[in-house]
DNA sequence: TGTACATCAGTGAACGCGCGTTCACTGATGTAC
DNA sequence: TGTACATCAGTGAACGCGCGTTCACTGATGTAC
């Protein structure tokens, strides 16, 4: 049954792939070896030809989903795009294929260390991304601004997620798309 | 080895304290029936005497937790004083005894109705306080700014909590309380 | 290029383990008189 | 108030089940000549 290496690399991104997205959809403790593999299409044993463990695994899934982000995030250009896109019911529903942040946030902090390093990266590299977005005022006041608007995207998201009721959840994402983008009337910017 | 019905009535209580604080530190499918029995000093066979599934209990432990945090905040007086305490680092490393909603808002999405509907309730409650606390603007204004807070104050722990390095999980919550606090030079108000 | 053999990706049964739940049992509590 | 008995909260073994992981095996791929 052996396949050719290529077949093999392909096979190992989809196992990645599909882990990002079933890990998102219902949080690592969710989702077993077993359910990844027939995601993709194959079966159990052998997952530990690719990887060491599930820990392992879970590590390279978020760092997989991390990387999607940002790739998603290249072609905008301004926090209003950004803020558009990241608050949308599009993005709510779309748990699997969405912010890793708003939907492995709480999860994240009982994670081995090499998840939670990777998602710091991320922040990191978010938060320098939001600072250069928001404009006037000190790098200090801009800086703070950007954790801000980083938090408050995440937690709209984190809440219109939990709630049970669709217009509560709407209203929170259109609320928090007023406050935290729309250049002319958001209150967050300089 | 039957115990009084006060002493029943205490056990209960008990379980449903530690399951509050067991979940919010290690999520719901990160404690077993038994490790809340032995955090009560029980056996777990007697857990469904007073329970009739685990999910069961994890209605009324998350409605407990949101309970508490109501009777924490009834003694505060304004958006300061809840922004201070609940944008602290002791709460951060309170994960236990903290805010439902930071500690499993991302979970509460997975789990059954009863737990949804509950945090709802409390979204909304929070919501009106917040909106009460805010002066200034439009009714309708205040609201889309009582979101805003309530998203920026998750979200900053959810992140605060994730981040693997204490320099920058304090920046977080310093920053979001220069933001979302003090009433002379917080952002979000009117 | 063709052949012979070694490699190893993937299979599926099996492992030990911990989970949520059930149940026969114990013995102190609660109650009827 | 005291006694006899029924109740039932809590115990701990046991249940079926799914988990993460291991392993002997298969057979196509990769390689040496």
């Amino acid at each position: 049954m052996r396949v050719t290496r290529e077949k093999m690399a392909e096979n190992r991104e989809r196992i990645v792939a599909t882990a990002a997205r079933l890990f998102r959809e219902k949080g690592f403790d969710g989702v077993g070896v077993d359910a990844i593999m027939q995601g993709v299409g194959l079966t159990h044993g052998g997952f530990y030809r690719h990887f060491r463990s599930k820990d392992d695994l879970a590590a390279e899934a978020v760092a997989f989903g991390l990387a999607a982000s940002a790739e998603k995030q290249a072609p905008l250009a301004s926090l209003d795009e950004l803020v558009a896109a990241y608050l949308s019911s599009a993005h709510r529903d779309n748990r699997g294929g969405g912010c890793v942040m708003a939907a492995l946030g709480g999860d994240v902090a009982r994670q081995k260390i090499a998840v939670r390093r990777k998602l710091t990266v991320h922040v990191r590299a978010q938060l320098d991304r939001l600072t250069g977005w928001l404009g006037g005022g000190s790098a200090r006041a801009r800086r703070e601004r950007a954790i801000a608007t980083l938090a408050g995207l995440v937690g709209a998201m984190v809440l219109a997620r939990a709630v049970d009721d669709r217009k509560l959840s709407d209203e929170i994402l259109a609320a928090a798309r007023a406050m935290y983008g729309k250049t002319e009337s958001g209150i967050l910017r300089a």
